[in-house]
DNA sequence: CGATTTTTTGATTGCTGTCAATTTGGGTGG
DNA sequence: CCACCCAAATTGACAGCAATCAAAAAATCG
């Protein structure tokens, strides 16, 4: 597997995909983090995943990418060509199996989100978020509830359905609560975490 | 495969799966239509997918399901015990990869609902949920732009993020203009398809 | 340290939700 | 077959949450 494999290193803003042109790579992220998108023609977005180590991109039913994909910050990914993962994908079951599961968690994390993007309010969106972003990432110090957040203010909106402002408010107004405190932009801590993964699912 | 499946007839409002228990069954329709949705602890509900003859219910990457599914209508599904249909799939490869293909295909189309429930207004929701239903339908009359809309108002609400009186504005506002002609609250003719593909997408 | 971008905060608008009243339609029994 | 009933859908008036527009503050970068 690793002999089709390639390393690549990549800046913030690069781009790895874009949606509805064919298939050439397929990435597996080892470092760092990736946003994937859409986007309407007159320019709204719509980011439909961020993406850490271990996550694969670019896996697709079809001849083209269902998606655009960039790095955040500074990632290193491993490249396959796309036909040759095919070939060894068909060759090797457990591959097979493996792709298949990571798929279908995929799919429960999308469904999830059309739930949050479908029916919560500002307030439950971005208090999910943090609850997602806090299990989900790599790097986490023991113990402590230190949440990362590589991407800006804009991609978090533009993940969460909201605007900017919308998303600064309600951080603004969980840290006033007492539930988070800003180390600084793109680092939190979770003072009470339980308080909010109420928030999450709508409790008062 | 057909030695381990068993044919299931169903009316409107059956259950097939709850979400959060574990899964015993997986099933395959063969004909009518099923809902699969989430819901919030006070109510509030997002159905994630309308599923028709041919799509799998109940593959699921954990222990238990991600969703709760019930019929829409009059529905035959084949059934499966999911510890038969897993152990099937382990040895039969071109099974996995059919399942792996399916499953991109829905996370596709899961992106896609993203970008409607994060970025579209209620008007491009309606229109992109009438394009989407125009394509999908397995019975359609050959040429004449028939959508057969099996669901409620309700239902089409709660697929789309928006509320049954919102849907119910949208689709008067696209009679009033020419686009649609309703023949019965569940049965519409596309007058004007390639209008409504611009709709969709936010075309002026 | 200054320039520029990003974020935060404030004032106001507007799209969609909520609440309420009709109207329509599907199903049932006489 | 038709009249009735009840649920579903439509229509209308109004309200509210988040978006928009705008300005100040903070952070990043050279």
């Amino acid at each position: 597997m690793d002999s089709i494999a390639e390393r690549v290193t990549l800046a913030g803003g690069d781009v790895l995909a874009n949606e509805a042109e064919s298939v050439v790579n397929v990435f597996n992220i080892t470092s760092g983090a990736v946003r994937i998108y859409k986007l309407l023609p007159d320019g709204r977005r719509q980011i439909t995943g961020f993406l850490f180590a271990g996550d694969f991109i670019g896996l697709t039913a079809g001849a083209t990418y269902a998606f655009s994909a960039e790095a955040i910050e500074d990632t290193t990914v491993c490249r396959f060509r796309a036909s040759e993962y095919r070939a060894l994908a068909r060759e090797r079951p457990s591959l097979e199996a493996a792709l298949l599961s990571r798929a279908m968690h995929e799919l429960t994390a999308a469904q999830d989100q059309m739930l949050l993007l479908g029916r919560k309010t500002a307030r439950e969106r971005v208090a999910s978020f943090l609850v997602t972003m806090l299990s989900r990432d790599p790097l986490r110090p023991a113990g402590d509830n230190a949440v990362r957040l590589p991407m800006t203010r804009s991609e978090i909106a533009d993940y969460l359905g909201l605007t900017i402002e919308t998303v600064s408010r309600e951080l603004t107004k969980l840290k006033i609560s007492g539930v988070i405190h800003a180390v600084s932009l793109h680092d939190l801590r979770i003072e009470r975490p339980d308080r909010l993964k109420d928030m999450a699912n709508g409790a008062s």
